[in-house]
DNA sequence: GTTATTTCCGTTACCGGTACCGTTGGGCAC
DNA sequence: GTGCCCAACGGTACCGGTAACGGAAATAAC
């Protein structure tokens, strides 16, 4: 049974202490070649297996990183975990994931179970926790990087942008393009805590130029295409006149991009459609809509990378404020700028 | 300095010994009620927190589960691992996950190193890893479950469909259609051997038919909407004839789709696109395709909910395969019957 | 040849919990 | 009061590794 050699039992095969053996398992310094050979041999022959559990124990740190995503559902964040991924493949850390379903309480449980594992570091989407949770994070002796947003007070590192200005740049941008009946759509308001925030940057924005008369439709379903669709339907039966729809993220864009095409609304002649991420496949629709580019790889990049590098260290670095940089545009399609 | 304080301390103040700390926290038994409370009592006090990797140790078996995945860019692998998330939440398991991208090497020393944490399950991709890495799996005794596949021999569990009739399921519906021309699209056929299982039931299918002029255009590069409309333009330039054009999947047939739009072609009485996996995304197309159902999600749940069986058990319990429907349609928008 | 360095390996003491078994004391039947 | 039983708790020995320190042999320095 293979799972059962442990590394005593290589040692003694090897005729080497425990420690001479576990030296050379890990390659570390005071072994002779020879001996590093003859271990290694030994323990593969015997299909011996390390114990991350005891050694994690034993030197009091793991090779973990917890990640707490809100959803697996949006690719938004599949991609910030794609980055975490490039960033620490090859050196050895596991990423461990958990999913909160923007449920606060169950944000906390699973923050806690988290920290019972003594990760090298934790990656947490939001700076909007609740006390009890930003209190165990904030009490916490490891690296915590907070992403995707930095309107708020971040417990220890943060990177991300501000969805405020996020909302508030695309606006301005959809302003200047002489438009006058602005619309919104978002789902999940009750609990997406960054969709309020670039709404809120949008309606304010609106608000300084005299735009006041807003109609919103919203819905606390989670973001599809499909609900984009019903949705902008909805908006424009109501209030035909708009010219101008704001949504909470891409995806409600697309449903209301597919809706005007069955409906031969010229799109952005009649009304601009204007989503939020950025995501590639609105730089492939036939229809041109407005987006904000955002790096979310680059974020999950930033964020391993910053754990990365207080990786063993005891004591606390400078804290950090990362700022990843947006990019507004009315047109999906145009190339990206290599930057 | 809160997490330092270790069960010690906390039997310590609550002048009990480490062993009644112990059962009162996991609420075991033996253990009077009045002394539960107290102790749990000084333990928030203190702001003590378990120690995973210790009890892991002590009790030599974790709550951890690996998931091993060839890519997180891919919303089908997103949606796989949320299915599992719903099977295990509240259970408190963990998962933890990997991403191969599609490389077999990579997946080696992920089982490998995923191994080493002795997680209570691991959940890999597909059924044809390569020979160190079956004879690591086939090693572990631990539930392993292969996943989205059933065309081979699997190791221990399996959930998923026959890649190969999927893709010959879609060739018999599709021909069904009264069709003449077939053309095909694909990606990554280089290392995606789930795609290459659909394509060769497709072409095997099409080929029992008298088909064997079938064009082809393929590529290494990843799928995704943008490459599916480029490809899909070059296939189109090159046999315009065409009436049928199958894709790896509904990535490259909705970037098909979009440059149908585009160019007026009529989807789908002049052409058939045919995708696969039947996303969210292509009920709502303003153009008909075609696709394939697959419950990803299920399959998630299911691989977690056979491995949650097992947990605890010392025995293997009876091999499972499990097959899970699938569904071709014509039209993705037609209404998904309940099952 | 003697002393100062390396090089290489072993001994000891944990890391922070839990399983297992033993012990204590109070309630109850008689 | 004696004996018995069970609830409630404690002592000890690990789980499988690693850090820290120490010591002996081999090499270098003089």
């Amino acid at each position: 049974m293979h799972s059962k050699v442990t590394l005593a039992d290589v040692a003694a095969a090897a005729g080497v202490s425990k420690m001479t053996a576990s030296r050379a398992m890990r390659g570390a310094k005071d072994v002779s070649p020879k001996t590093v050979e003859r271990v290694r041999k030994i323990a593969a022959d015997l299909g011996y297996m390390g114990n991350h559990v005891a050694a994690s124990l034993a030197n009091s740190r793991t090779d973990l990183i917890g990640v707490v995503v809100p959803s697996l559902s949006n690719i938004v964040f599949s991609e910030v975990m794609s980055g975490i991924e490039d960033a620490i493949a090859g050196t050895g850390l596991q990423p461990f994931f958990g999913v909160t379903g923007y449920d606060p309480e169950r944000e906390y449980l699973l923050v806690r179970q988290m920290l019972s594992w003594r990760p090298a570091g934790l990656i947490v989407t939001g700076l909007d926790q609740d006390a009890q949770t930003r209190a165990l994070l904030k009490a916490a002796t490891l690296p915590v990087v907070q992403i995707m947003d930095t309107d708020g007070a971040a417990v220890d590192l943060c990177v991300g942008f501000s969805q405020h200005e996020a909302g508030a740049g695309m606006a301005d941008l959809l302003i200047k393009q002489d438009r006058k009946r602005f619309g919104y759509v978002g789902c999940a308001l009750d609990r997406d805590t960054r969709a309020i925030k670039r709404r809120d940057g949008y309606l304010n924005t609106l608000a300084k130029n005299g735009i006041t008369e807003v109609p919103q439709q919203t819905s606390t379903e989670r973001s599809s295409v499909a609900a984009g669709k019903t949705m902008t339907a909805a908006l424009l039966a109501a209030h035909p006149s708009l010219d101008v729809i704001y949504y909470s993220n891409d995806d409600l864009a697309i449903g209301g991009a597919f809706h005007c095409m069955e409906r031969h609304i010229r799109v952005p002649d009649q009304v601009i459609l204007a989503g939020f991420n950025g995501l590639d496949l609105v730089a492939s629709l036939p229809t041109p809509i407005a987006t904000t580019r955002t790096s979310r790889r680059d974020i999950g990049t930033a964020a391993a990378k910053a754990i990365l590098s207080r990786h063993g260290t005891k004591v606390a670095n400078d804290p950090l404020l990362k700022t990843v940089p947006i990019q507004h545009v009315i047109d999906a399609r145009q190339t990206v700028t290599a930057k």
